[in-house]
Order: structure tokens, then C-alpha cells, then sequence
DNA sequence: TATCCGAATGAGACTCAATCTCAAAAAGGG
DNA sequence: CCCTTTTTGAGATTGAGTCTCATTCGGATA
């Protein structure tokens, strides 16, 4: 939560014509200060339990915002509730999901990625973007 | 809609202890005689159109029986409906999703698959299913 | 083929994440 | 500090999917 950080989501809200709040800044510090894979209730509790007075559909608005702007990014672990992540670095990776332990493990394989483009292009598309989630279980020993 | 694909479907119900019955069959049959990658309330919707009697309920219990048995399979889009495809023949491929038209594109790539199962092994885990899906847009000609 | 009993069905209630509504509160330029 | 516009929040709403339970049906048996 350091002030470029702060200067910088500032920057988006203005870019994007909206003001600047607290609860808006709670959800982005919330967020950003914690690496995990969290869903919006989650989200949720933490602000209020911090103290912001918060609702749920200003969390759901602000991530909205944050995804557009490519400080978050969204996901779909197919249980039916989103998880949203930081995108500090902008470094691109996909999950693996131990279906044992519901852990969730980033990875990234440059092989992989320039294979995903060359199959969109032999079909005479672009890649826009891709969802990609390895469902894994430990290996025996 | 061939008998010995109907042979097939009575023998998993009754692996499954399960009764043939019309509303059952109904719903494999909408399902395998559209290649298509249809939601919940399409199925329901063509089955009442030709003159069968059947519940949501009842399409939800059957696919679940049926994507148990590897006879449909079940896609997350990201939208909120989950599409199901029939698996005749048991061929595995992923999807390319044109987020213009929104049109569905099954594709399957030999090293992407065996890159996945090293990538997961690699973390020290063994890859169980997985989804992949590329969202991609026409190339500019 | 008639009987019978447990399984299947269907109408509608319910769940739950996410979205919408709109009156009240707050931002922030002047 | 004022004033206009945006934002907020409590709660209503949506919509896919699940659950309930009284009624119906499948199919094994005799």
C-alpha cells in the first residue's frame, strides 16, 4: 500500500471518469495486500472487519473497474464464485488446482503460450485472452 | 437416435440402478442428436417442443448422470450457463470461443496436451482433466 | 397381466453469487 | 462553503441450478 500504488490507482479513476473514496481504496488496498485467490464475500468481511463501513455491491463495482484496468484479474475455479487476484507485476500465469486440497498453484511455460497463438491463428483468429486451469492431484511417492 | 446407441444408455442406467425412463431418454436424445454446445434451458425448451413432458429437475438429474458417465460432457463458458455437448466418440478436444460472433471452435493439439501432463508433473502432481479455452477474434485480412 | 413397492417425476420453493434500484450521503471544483 | 453530480448501501431482484415431497410410473414378481 505504498503511495505509488496509491497514485496510480488514483490515476485510473480518473482516466475513467470516477472519483476517488475510501471504499474504493479499501477494496483495491484489500485486495493487493493479500497474494491469495479471494472471493468477493471474502473480500467483503475483511473490509468490514477493518472498519470500513463497505456493501457488496461496491465491491462488485470497484473489482469491475480494477479488472477492466488490469490491476486484478478475475477468475473461474467453476464452483460458481469468482476469485480475484493481483496483478502487480503484470506477469502472466495460469493455475493449477490441487482437486485434493483445493490449492491453487500459479504457473507460466512460454511453450505453452506461443502454442495456444500458433493454434488460434491456423484457424485464422487472433488470441484475445485464455482460461487455462490444470486440475491436478498429488502423486503418489 | 440408433438402437445400439439406445442399448447403451439402458446399460448405464442400470449400472447406475437407475429406471429407463421417456423423460431420460428424451434428454440424451435432444443432446446427442445436436452437435452443438447447448445450455440447460435450450434442451429443456426443444424437449417440451416435441411433446414430451419433462421438469428442469429433470434435465439437471440426467445430464449429471450422463456427464458422470462420460456420455456428455459439461462446459464452463464463463457466462453463467454451462453448455453440453454429446461425446460419441469419446475424443477429447478444447474450445476456441469467438468473442465477436461467439462462435464455438473445438480444437485439439497433440503437444499441447502432452505439455500440460509434464507442467502439472513438474509441480509434482498428476494432471486429472483440465480446462482450456481460448477467446480469440477473427485476423484481419 | 395384475399387483405392488421403491424409484422417478414435476411444480414450485429455495439457494446463492451477482446485479440492480433509488434515496441519502459524499466528492470535489468553483 | 455551496452546489451539482457521482457514489454509496440496504435491500430487492435475477437467474442458473438444486431441493422437496406428494403423485406417478417402472418393472420385477407371481
Amino acid at each position: 500500500m505504498n503511495d505509488s500504488t496509491i497514485q496510480n490507482f488514483k490515476e485510473i479513476l480518473r482516466k475513467e471518469g470516477l472519483r476517488y473514496t475510501k471504499q474504493r481504496q479499501a477494496v483495491w488496498d484489500e485486495i493487493q495486500n493479500s497474494q491469495e485467490h479471494r472471493d468477493a464475500e471474502d473480500i467483503y468481511m475483511s473490509i468490514r472487519n477493518n472498519g470500513v463501513n463497505v456493501s457488496r455491491a461496491t465491491i462488485y463495482r470497484t473489482i469491475d473497474v480494477l479488472v477492466k484496468n488490469r490491476m486484478v484479474r478475475k477468475m473461474d475455479v467453476g464452483d460458481g464464485r469468482n476469485r480475484y487476484e493481483p496483478r502487480l507485476d503484470d506477469a502472466h500465469h495460469d493455475h493449477m488446482i490441487c482437486v485434493e486440497t483445493g490449492k491453487i498453484i500459479e504457473f507460466y511455460n512460454e511453450e505453452l503460450e506461443d502454442l495456444q497463438e500458433k493454434i488460434a491463428e491456423e484457424n485464422g483468429y487472433m488470441l484475445v485472452r485464455h482460461i487455462h486451469q490444470l486440475f491436478v492431484k498429488p502423486l503418489k511417492k
